[in-house]
DNA sequence: AGCACGCCGACT
DNA sequence: GTCGGCGTGCTC
């Protein structure tokens, strides 16, 4: 009987996105199981990559069964599997619909401690002449690669391979480990070690107490080495003693790092719902019971208690014994949010996000797992968590973008939710106040269903009254200010009346820059065609593209001037014409730069909830998910720097915004108001952000894309091209029209090829189209073909991808 | 990705 | 004559 694995190895590359069949074993026979990592040889020097099993079988003739000669698996990397079959399909599907390779989604699937990393050896195998030995490999059996790189002499070292008196040694190097403590097991039986005792010598105490604590373990009890000291007093040392005297066993303990380990959280109950909250609750239970894989859309506006929806329907997947994943956006995943879920649930919680450390990803991905936790919550990529028996999946704040990953593979976790949802047999939630005009269509069409809360929960609060300002007529009135008159008077009054003010700049299609005052000259990036934008905390100018980054110019380089100012709105410009305008005030900024530390968020958060600042100015992240009752006035600096964007969904994009930062305001019993400051007050984003009313502005949102061929009435997929030369990337674009042309139907329209908005980043050329469908059949094996045949040509430096359904045009 | 093989220019 | 450039094929 011979054992044989299909593996999926590492190397991200079309021709060798299949399967390839191993031989297993002797020695790991019945070891090895579909979903586990192994270590393969691959290629013609047989260097060990990591694969993954899809199957094992057994057969009689592996000859009939292969026509290649078939290699070994070399070691196994997991106990036991870490994808289950249910992830190996999806992987299928991700492959399919995202156009990216095998490997690459399942290593997208795991916690990224689990992918490998690899070191290259040159080990001495025969003498090797002297100076060799000395010089390169410092006396030493093995050198690394990057060890005889440096020495530059590898042409003499690849001689001497040819010669096999040296051989190159690959290793798979597995990190993730899990953190470990040392345990104590007993090895004697309660006879023996009385027998011990008699032979102990006077005066030894400290093993004394080791005998007694022996004594009282039970035969498979482990106690950790900690606890031998508290409770017994017996120290490390005399443990190991033990050990030698083959007393007991030193063993290791799986712990987990639970990045929440240190507070408690008070127990919190569910509270009353409304009839509308029931009745979304009882459609969705009623899902879940009936095993039906309805997809639900919740469109409730800010304040209407979808939480509490969320909260008591997975409370009840709970009850039938089943298992629930909620996503939420990454900005939302705050101390907040978390502490919510985990005073509801407890420890069935496992929380998945980026702010945890590689080691404490893993380990809340063992406790999924390991079925220690039954609830999840997390960003996009806990879509993929290993939870079996799902009941529910809930994505809240649906239409935001974070739900699609923008490199490869290119998945919107909302596609796979729904996907499980089908394997599970199970109800996904999407919850919005502002839902995606696509999900919002679909509900239309049945596809989805529908579910309204009007009603804010807590019917004291009143939703906030919105003044639209007209930035054109206040600019007339003067000069050009960040500040209306309004908003100043208002703010002054907040001030005086000890309420708090959030105030936030939208900073999409902006940037702070430095400009030349005589010349014009703005600093450019030198690898990228864009300028570069100036960093206060680090004092730097830095590119947002490439990360290339230099000094903060005080003459200007071209006319030598000395009036080279700083440009654009920023948060810390705003920030100091706040202090000058109200110098009693108590300003907190909120921006990238002030949130770049680990927890420096959550500090700033607190800070104000606190209320040890009257006001908070931030970027978009202030408008998600905060909780403020003193919060009475919020403004909106400038509504309209997103609409003027090349992008068919910036209306959608500024009303979203603005209705989520006017949930801001007046949470609790005070009444809330808030300011938008706009050059459109009139655009109908605007206008019915001003007016709350979400389902005015889908009505003439779904007009405009109907009007422009968009999305939902047309499905898009774009594919850029980049080279190191401009003409390489263009000329391959026309090629792809071309030939796209030829099996399309005329149904169908092309957008360009256009060279993206920033054309030059990291020094390469950026061309792209976007196809804009109905019904193409064909698409799939198209576009495969197009991968295909671009194989030569990626070889020669050129990256092509394709985008399903992108939502960043720009 | 990374290695071998193979075919061309410019060196001891 | 050979060393080494990189274009191409292939990896169970």
């Amino acid at each position: 009987m011979t054992y044989v694995a299909e593996v999926i190895v590492d190397v991200p590359t079309m021709q060798t996105d299949v399967p390839y069949t191993y031989l297993i074993p002797a020695e790991l026979g019945g070891q090895i199981r579909p979903g586990m990592r192994v270590e393969v040889p691959f290629g013609n020097g047989n260097r060990h990559i990591q694969g993954f099993v899809l199957k094992t079988y057994d057969h009689q003739n592996p000859a009939e069964l292969s026509e290649f000669a078939m290699k070994e698996i070399v070691s196994v990397l997991d106990l036991g599997p870490v994808l289950n079959q249910e992830m190996l399909e999806l992987a299928d599907e991700m492959k399919e619909t995202t156009f990216s390779f095998k490997i690459t989604c399942l290593q997208t699937m795991l916690p990224s401690v689990m992918r490998a990393t690899y070191q290259k050896w040159l080990v001495l195998i025969d003498e090797v002449p002297e100076d060799i030995l000395y010089e390169v490999f410092k006396g030493l059996d093995e050198i690394t690669w990057e060890e005889a790189l440096a020495s530059g002499r590898l042409s003499e070292l690849m001689k001497l391979r040819q010669n096999e008196q040296i051989d190159i040694r690959y290793e798979v190097k597995k990190r993730n480990r899990s953190k470990t403590i040392n345990g104590v097991k007993s090895s004697l039986s309660f006879e023996q070690i009385e027998e011990e005792r008699q032979g102990l010598r006077k005066g030894s105490t400290q093993k004394a107490s080791l005998l007694t604590m022996l004594q009282g373990m039970t035969e498979d009890q482990i106690m950790t080495v900690k606890e031998a000291n508290d409770r017994f007093g017996v120290k490390r040392g005399t443990l190991n003693a033990g050990q030698r005297s083959g007393w007991l066993e030193i063993v290791e303990i799986e712990v987990n790092r639970d990045p929440y380990g240190k507070h408690t959280f008070e127990k919190n109950v569910a509270m009353s719902l409304n009839d509308q909250q029931l009745a979304a609750y009882e459609a969705i239970v009623a899902s879940m019971k009936a095993q039906d894989n309805q997809t639900f859309l919740l469109e409730g506006i800010t304040g209407s208690g979808k939480t509490e929806v969320y909260l008591q329907t997975i409370a009840e997947a709970l009850d039938e014994g089943k298992t629930a994943i909620m996503l939420v956006p990454e900005i939302s995943l705050t101390p907040q949010t978390v502490h919510r879920f985990k005073s509801r649930f407890g420890d069935e919680v496992a929380v998945l996000h980026s702010g945890l450390s590689e080691g404490e990803k893993y380990d809340e991905w063992r406790k999924i797992e390991r079925k220690a936790a039954r609830v999840v919550v997390g960003a996009r990529s806990a879509i993929f968590a290993p939870l079996e028996n799902i009941g529910l999946i809930i994505i809240d704040e649906e239409h935001e973008g974070s739900y699609k990953q923008d490199d490869t593979p290119r998945y919107h976790a909302r596609d796979l939710a729904i996907w499980r949802s089908q394997y599970h047999h199970c109800p996904v939630v999407l919850g919005s106040a502002t839902p995606s005009l696509e999900s919002r269509a679909r509900a239309q069409k049945k596809v989805y269903q529908l579910l309204k809360l009007t009603k804010r929960a807590n019917e004291a609060a009143q939703l906030p009254m919105i003044d639209v300002i007209d930035m054109r007529r206040e600019m007339a009135k003067g000069r050009m200010q960040t500040f209306s008159t309004p908003l100043l008077e208002k703010i002054t009054d907040r001030l005086q009346k000890a309420e708090q003010v959030v105030l936030m700049l939208n900073r999409r299609g902006y940037s702070s820059f430095i400009m030349c005052r005589d010349c014009g000259y703005v600093l450019p990036c030198p690898n990228c065609d864009i300028s570069l934008t100036l960093h206060m905390d680090s004092k730097t100018m830095k590119c947002h593209y490439c990360g290339h980054e230099e000094g903060i110019p005080h003459t200007c380089p071209i006319c030598a001037s000395q009036k080279i100012r700083y440009y654009g709105t920023g948060t810390q410009k705003v920030e100091e014409e706040l202090r000058d305008l109200f110098p009693a005030a108590r300003i907190l900024r909120m921006d990238v730069d002030t949130t770049r530390r680990k927890g420096a968020h959550e500090k700033l958060l607190k800070t104000f909830g606190d209320r040890e600042a009257d006001i908070l100015l931030g970027t978009q992240m202030i408008a998600k998910g905060l909780d403020f009752p003193d919060v009475t006035l919020v403004g909106v600096l400038n509504a309209d720097t997103a609409l003027n964007l090349p992008d068919f969904r910036s209306a959608e994009k500024t009303f979203q915004l603005l209705t989520q930062v006017s949930g801001r305001a007046g949470r609790a019993e005070k009444a809330g108001e808030v300011v938008i400051q706009t050059f459109n007050p009139n655009h109908y984003s605007i206008q019915y952000a001003k007016e709350q009313d979400f389902e005015g502005f889908y009505q003439a949102e779904m007009q405009a894309r109907h009007q422009g061929n968009y999305p939902p009435f047309f499905y898009t997929v774009q594919i850029v091209a980049s080279h190191e030369d401009e003409n390489t990337a263009a000329k391959k674009m026309y090629e792809i029209v071309l030939q796209l042309k030829q099996v399309l139907s005329p149904n169908s329209i092309i957008l360009g090829p256009t060279p993206k908005a920033v054309m030059r980043v990291n020094n390469r050329y950026f061309y792209q189209l976007v196809l804009k469908y109905k019904k193409e059949a064909n698409l799939q094996v198209v576009l495969k073909q197009i991968l295909d045949e671009t194989q030569v040509d990626v070889r020669k430096g050129l990256k092509i991808s394709i985008d399903v359904e992108p939502l960043n045009f720009i």
